[in-house]
DNA sequence: GTCTATAGAAGGATAGAC
DNA sequence: GTCTATCCTTCTATAGAC
């Protein structure tokens, strides 16, 4: 069936093309036909991949970004990782992004969300998974180092309110500065967290 | 000269309704037409008031945005204020402020900013310009409690990011939680910038 | 599943009367 | 300074051939 493997790709392409657009240009300002032309795609394709329209590309838009950055956050932050080391390179390296790309790429969730948390259902609930996701993790991550559930997973929102007004100011600003700023502050943060550890919860042996 | 309030008044009606309609569907998700319709200002006078276009409206809203903002961080951390209290107290305020309005009004400037920051240069600007603003106020409070002129930027630059980054999150998950949890780290991180005052530094006596 | 043509609405902007 | 009429572009979405 090679018809199934091109229909994945042509969904594929779409998805691809509408995620760089839209992180440059928003949602509302990136237009179908822009979509198409840069993926190469034609009409008739797209509303058969996607029934719903444009409001379904951000969704699975929203998805997949969603995916990939957690994909990433599992990379960066591995079982068993010095955390405050790994936090500390995370915010590193996506200042290196951020600067690499000429200040366009940095969440892939988070320009979408701000524009469309009041417009549309479907796309705000898309984003809210993304985030969710990204927190749980972290605070898995946390909780493997013995920090406590509840502690665990404030550090975490704490974690990405950082890095996600860090973001929106560095591409403000076009200055990595507020990453390197909130990197530090991050990794102190964990460190606290974790210097707290002892005092009655059980810390992990090894 | 009766002519020039009203053109002021004018000016100011179509900021306001600006504000309000890219506050919730952005900049490119507001159409001019729409900005026209809810000020009650016909076509030609909005292009008399901004030659510039759309684009000029989205510069004088983020302005205004901007400085509305900072009156509200100098009412809200007044000099001499109890700094800790007054950035719990703070976020609080911004959880209630979100909530009172259904998730739609949270910063003025963050959503344009990060909708635009890739395409348009002079919004770009005056959204850096806004941001800068509010930095150098929180910063001089900073200061005066006694806090090193580089670390007290940094704690402002930091309490920036954890403000909109928990505004972001708020509004896409509808729960006030984020700004809870950033606003006891935002506290922690003023307690712990305080703590480290009396080491060499001159603390303010009174 | 893919592609084109086109409908129908909405977008930003301008001209020119008042 | 204010207002209306209008131009032209762009947008999303659909119909229907292949």
């Amino acid at each position: 069936m090679p018809r199934q493997v091109d229909a994945a790709a042509t969904r594929r392409r779409i998805l691809t093309a509408s995620a760089e657009l839209m992180r440059r240009h928003g949602y509302a300002g990136t237009g179908i036909k822009a979509i198409l032309t840069a993926s190469g795609v034609p009409y008739g394709s797209l509303y058969y991949h996607f029934p719903g329209g444009k409001e379904e590309v951000g969704v699975a838009t929203l998805r997949e970004g969603g995916e990939a950055y957690l994909a990433l956050v599992d990379a960066l932050l591995p079982p068993g990782a010095d955390l405050p080391t790994a936090v500390r390179e995370a915010f590193a390296g996506a200042a290196e992004l951020v600067a690499s790309t000429d200040y366009v790429d940095a969440c892939p969730v988070a320009t979408i969300a701000g524009e469309i948390a009041s417009t549309s259902e479907p796309m705000r609930e898309a984003a809210a998974v993304a985030f969710a996701s990204w927190i749980d993790l972290i605070e898995q991550r946390l909780g493997e180092a013995g920090i406590g559930t509840e502690r665990a997973h404030e550090v975490a929102v704490e974690l990405l309110c950082l890095l996600e007004g860090a973001f929106l100011l560095a591409r403000t600003a076009r200055d990595v500065a507020p990453l390197h700023i909130t990197g530090r502050a991050a990794e102190a943060a964990v460190r606290a967290a974790l210097a707290g550890v002892g005092a009655g919860a059980t810390p992990i042996s090894s």
